[in-house]
RNA sequence: GUGAGUGUAGCUCAAUGGUCAGAGCACUGGACUGUGGCUCCAGGGGUUGUGGGUUCGAGUCCCAUCACUCACCCCA
């Protein structure tokens, strides 16, 4: 095959891509209803906006960005997420100046330079929000609440809804250092990642999976225990909100994200139907990132969700919607062909869904395609019928044929819907 | 970036190193000169991912390369 699409990228074809729509379609209805709006921004940004937001020591920033120059030799990034660009425009609008909440939506395209695997690509889609303004805890219920409900709309089961809290700029540092100190004396009998991490991410070898790792860590200072008294509230009340909506969660002292602008709330939603890579959604806080931005202070928090993820979850039980036309015009001869194809365009400017064989098919290759279409009704019109006047009907699902004048058809059809 | 596995028809897959690479599904046609689903029959469709090598002989063995898949790192 000479050109086939890039690794890592896919094409969404019919029918799947009926599937896509319904997550898309779902996930609008659900945001409307909390009050968010829908935002577009680039796929392209300067490439110090990632920099600066999801943090240069990242792996996202270090080694997964498509970052080229452009014609005049500017740095241009290929959005690898969703919130720093968000954040931009907001600032750039000066959207704060609206009463807050300010609440957001957008879907579309992310990049990331990975090797892809099972529920990764390197273009992948993501349904995100964003509220900023306010930071009471009544939102980030609010927030995740709304995950809940969209996930659940779109069909999924058996979600796991995770929560953790890491603190803000007065605590985390003292969690970090604490918790380096307790592994110092360990470092050398930790796995290699882990003492790599043990300087760049420190929190993130409370997630690591090895074994040895895991052992060694026992005992270690929890995040949780070391939030200063205004994260320790703001994580209470969550957990109250959270259970007067009935939303089951679990806090997880070892869920830690890995972009740099997360503050407080973290939470993420994974099922056990997948692969490794099994996170559906995930998000937090990022009360900083406004400020660092250039912006007015201005709490914010929000989510994304994978839609490839959902897709992959849903697609062995989702029933495909697809309707077929009211009329397939079965033709024999160029007359027959004219006149079909003219009552078949009036129909279709009225809104109905018509279709018509052509003339290089047969009689039977046509009534085959009518059936494959499901078309409810067949008319056949040829030379015969064109002489007397009268096409024949046939009703797909019965078989029953009766003859109707070619005159009536069009009216025939419109009452019927109508009616 | 690291590791493992897999590349044969549009799809899912066969073929102890030995004729000119097969089957099911799908597609087209016929049985039914102008009537769909079921059945039967026939047909079209392949440079066996690509390039080298070993061999009398390679879809099969070896090397390289590309792609895909899964996992690691990391992440939605």
């Amino acid at each position: 095959m000479k050109y086939k699409a890039l690794k890592g990228v896919q094409d969404l074809i019919p029918p799947e891509i009926e599937l896509w729509q319904h997550i898309e379609d779902v996930s609008k209805a659900v945001f409307k209803v909390y009050g968010y709006k829908e935002l577009r921004v680039p796929i392209i940004e300067s490439t110090d906006i990632f920099l600066r937001s999801i943090g240069e020591t990242t792996d996202i920033v270090e080694k997964e960005m498509y970052t080229f120059p452009d014609k005049a030799g500017r740095s241009i990034t290929l959005r690898p997420e969703g919130t720093a660009p968000v954040v931009r425009a907001f600032i750039e609008h000066n959207l704060f100046n609206l009463n807050p909440p300010q609440k957001f939506y957008y879907h579309g395209p992310m990049f990331r330079y990975e090797r892809p695997q099972a529920g990764r690509f390197r273009q992948f889609y993501q349904i995100g929000v964003e509220a900023f303004g306010i930071d009471d805890p009544k939102l980030d219920a609010e927030i995740i609440c709304m995950l809940r409900h969209t996930l659940e709309e779109m069909g999924l089961t058996g979600l796991e809804f995770e929560l953790n809290s890491i603190g803000c700029s007065n605590c985390r540092p003292k969690y970090r250092e604490s918790l380096k100190e307790f592994l110092s004396g360990r470092l050398v009998r930790l796995c290699p990642d882990c003492q790599r991490r043990f300087e760049l991410n420190p929190l993130r070898i409370m997630d690591c999976k090895v074994t040895g790792c895991i052992e060694l860590r026992q005992g270690a200072p929890r995040v949780i225990d070391f939030l200063c008294e205004d994260c320790r509230n703001h994580f209470d009340k969550l957990k109250d909100y959270l259970q007067l909506l009935n939303v089951s969660f679990a806090v997880n002292p070892d869920l830690v994200r890995g972009l740099d602008y997360y503050t407080k709330t973290t939470f993420e939603v994974t099922t056990t139907s997948l692969g490794a890579q099994k996170a559906v959604a995930a998000g937090g806080r990022y009360d900083r990132l406004v400020e660092e931005f250039g912006g007015p202070p201005t709490p914010a928090i929000g989510f994304a969700i994978g839609a490839e993820r959902i897709a992959s979850l849903l697609k062995d039980n989702y029933v495909y919607q697809s309707s077929g036309p009211v009329i397939f015009f079965a033709t024999l001869g160029g007359e027959a062909s004219a006149t079909a194809l003219k009552i078949a365009d009036s129909l279709r400017t009225k809104g109905l869904y018509i279709e018509v064989g052509y003339d290089v098919m047969s009689l039977k290759s046509q009534m085959k395609r009518a059936d494959r279409l499901g078309a409810l009704y067949t008319v056949i019109l040829g030379e015969d019928e064109l002489k007397s006047g009268k096409a024949i009907l046939r009703d797909m699902q019965t078989k029953k044929q009766s003859d109707i004048p070619i005159d009536a058809i069009e009216e025939n059809f419109l009452n019927r819907i109508v009616a």
